[in-house]
DNA sequence: TTACAAATCGTAATGATTACGATATGATGA
DNA sequence: TCATCATATCGTAATCATTACGATTTGTAA
């Protein structure tokens, strides 16, 4: 996802543009793999020496609500990344080192030969983990 | 896994035989799907009013270190059951509102078509979530 | 420029988990 | 059976991520 298209889906929605935000979404660009809250704290930390909790999760959560960020749980933290613009569905490998991911394309959804007759499905979550090229 | 061959376990690994440890397996025996240590403690509280942290907590990391209690993490809490005893690798259907599961056999990563050479490959995580059929 | 809703700050509360010294208790060998 | 000792548990505090909220500041639109 591109940094303006960000910006213009917050205009759009009414939300005020800030430095903070605009410096949030920057972070994540920049970082390209999925990051956790304090990370973003620490970054924002460096130009703005009060930052609030308040802030960081309020625009975490507000992004991703917004379809602007894309959240899974690691290791007992939330963490979060760009979206990936993909118009499709699909799933990601995550490197444990860096964080940075790789888009897996299929779905095991189309795959599963188990009878879910009687039940229902909301969603599901895989997910690869492991080392990339450069982390190894 | 029975009961029996968890304790068995425990007692060739050299662990002792205590009346808390037998409660918790048969906790996770009755109630047969993903808990959580308050769900634990809560059920544990009744039996003994003083039960430590210390006595959940070491207990499940114990288990889960024996393969006796299998783990995930659902909406930022660990969860743990007792281990399906399948030798095959599988994964999971989990009812968001009991807990319960059911096996999925197939594995998505003999269908995955994308590249990962060059790439350490670890582990990975499949779930399916929902509700099965008696909460619906 | 003003007014107001939205955003942020400062800080405390919450909830899950970990830590640890003191005490109690299974298991083993005499 | 009893003594011993390592293991298990207790009681409680600390830690870490996250949430909450009244007070203050700040974009934005009129």
């Amino acid at each position: 996802m591109q940094l303006e298209q960000a910006l213009t889906i917050l205009k759009d929605e009414g939300y005020k543009y800030t430095e903070k935000r605009e410096d949030i979404l920057n972070f994540f660009n920049k970082e390209d793999g999925y990051r956790t809250a304090s990370d973003l704290l620490n970054y924002l930390s460096k130009k703005y020496s009060g930052i609030s909790y308040d802030t960081i999760y309020r625009n975490l959560h507000l992004f991703h609500d917004l379809n602007i960020l894309e959240t899974t749980e690691l290791g007992g933290e939330k963490h979060f990344r760009l979206s990936c613009g993909h118009d499709e569905h699909h799933h990601h490998f995550i490197c444990k080192s860096c964080g940075k991911t790789k888009a897996i394309e299929s779905c095991p959804m189309n795959h599963i030969r188990q009878n879910f007759d009687g039940y229902y499905i909301e969603n599901h979550k895989f997910e690869v983990y492991g080392l990339c090229p450069s982390c190894l």
